[in-house]
DNA sequence: TATACTAATGACCAGCCAGTCATTTGTCAA
DNA sequence: TTGACAAATGACTGGCTGGTCATTAGTATA
């Protein structure tokens, strides 16, 4: 399981630099002094390699991005979103710039669907916290308002990404903030509706409750703490056939929310179970 | 020469769906029907086909941009901006296509300087425009506004390309106007400072005079028109060695701006000539 | 020490790549 | 019809690709 991990992380640091099409199998066994074959027993394929990456950063930054949002509050809550975002763009800088990188290439299908099913768990995320900020007045332009901010998002990290500047997230943060309130407030024709989003999105998969079960199962064998797995096996009984009270559940997700390998999961079970 | 249009176009197309990296110069000439050694004949190498297509497109877009914010006035000028934009990002779908997936990829050196170039065209068209609106009241924030405006740019073009929606055009166009105008005038948090700009823009190149002499003589070689011929000899007599009133040689621009193959020296020219 | 097991190796495979060049084809004028 | 020239071809090269697998090295138990 060490291996894995070491070939993650060198070879994230190649994606960054070349690209994913760009960086050979050699390359990356060679930079992190194994063989090639060494390669094959941690991952099936390379592309293999790129999804489990995708997976591993995307799905903390997103379970991260939720709990925040959900436990700060309404006054500080975009501050917190944006500074979160940048915060950890920069500091996991080499998956941020892999993640600009590859983001259109649909070559292969299966990243394509990943990066979008995750995209659409961060519009969510996002659409939440204007419901929450600025409630049904805005019902005409939280689309509009949606997409600015994931602009906000993209063109910034992309600026500081490739420009390798130092900057102060503090006031990068005051001043998106300033700009989506500003946006939120007095925008009066909006553009992106409803519909145009239904249709976009209905292309997108979802996770099967048989893919939580699955990765509930593997987690139940994976972890040593009693009371975190005790918690994952009644949630996997709750998910199955509910009998508990909301309090109950609330209470399991916030037993398994604190165990770092399981934010994940905790986020998946939540928008199951409430 | 026709058969240099048919490579591009082809090409281009291939290009959109799979990626630069990802089609292969067989395939390119299986696509057009002809053999690979015709290929060679056309261009030196898979690399200088990429480059000129960005030429061919970017030069156009920028040269047209150029002119029509110039020559619109202040209340039309941020709608026709934004509204040329778009349009020629439907119009030449799958170049904005190549273009996005490429826009981060780094591999070659001189592609990178050249995207870089044109952005850096682009940014002084925006700021131009900028100041012309709002005039010195926004001088700490007008990067900030610069930054926003290719925001909403890049995101929305994003989102049309890949979602294949049709859409309102006039529609977005008021509605970014409407968002432009709100953080223009409301703004009061400047994040992205002069130095900033400075410090990333100090690494891509300028065209030289060299480069405009020559593009000047490779035109001259090219057209028949012998009015526009002779403005174009006399506007390289001028670039040598400044001896013409400002009125003549904005009569000559006039004069080459017209011929569809001139835009772009028109507008190398005017930025050195005045 | 002998045995049984897993972890790791790297030579090897088939296939594709960008790019070349001896050869053929097409097109003129004489 | 001939000859001279340019345009076009596609088999070929050397090199790199993702992926495999018989072999070897390392380790723990008996």
């Amino acid at each position: 399981m060490l291996k894995k991990q070491l070939i993650m992380e060198k070879a994230l640091e190649l994606f960054a630099k070349q690209g994913f099409e760009a960086t050979s199998v050699q390359q990356i066994t060679d930079y992190c002094g194994i063989s090639k074959g060494a390669f094959y027993l941690s991952f099936k394929s390379k592309d293999e390699l790129i999804l489990a990456l995708i997976d591993y950063f995307l799905s903390e930054f997103i379970s991260n991005t939720d709990y925040s949002v959900r436990n700060t509050d309404d006054d500080e809550v975009l501050y917190q979103f944006y500074y979160n975002t940048f915060d950890s763009f920069q500091k996991h800088s080499n998956f941020a710039k892999v993640l600009m990188k590859e983001q259109s290439h649909s070559l292969n299908k299966e990243l394509f669907l990943k990066m979008r099913y995750y995209d659409s768990l961060l519009e969510n995320i996002i659409l939440s916290m204007i419901d929450r900020l600025y409630g049904c007045e805005i019902e005409d332009t939280r689309y509009d308002l949606m997409f600015c901010i994931k602009g906000f998002m993209n063109t910034f990290s992309q600026f500081f990404l490739f420009s390798h500047l130092p900057y102060d997230l503090t006031r990068l943060s005051q001043s998106l903030v300033e700009k989506t309130n500003l946006l939120a407030k007095q925008t009066t024709i909006p553009f992106i509706s409803k519909d145009m989003i239904t249709i976009v999105k209905q292309s997108v998969d979802e996770t099967t409750k048989e893919n939580v079960m699955e990765l509930l199962e593997q987690k139940v064998e994976e972890l040593d703490n009693a009371l975190v797995k005790e918690s994952l096996i009644l949630l996997k009984q709750q998910l199955n056939e509910p009998v508990f009270p909301q309090a109950i559940v609330a209470g399991l997700l916030k037993n398994i929310q604190e165990h770092p390998h399981c934010k994940w999961v905790a986020y998946l079970l939540r928008q199951r179970l409430g």
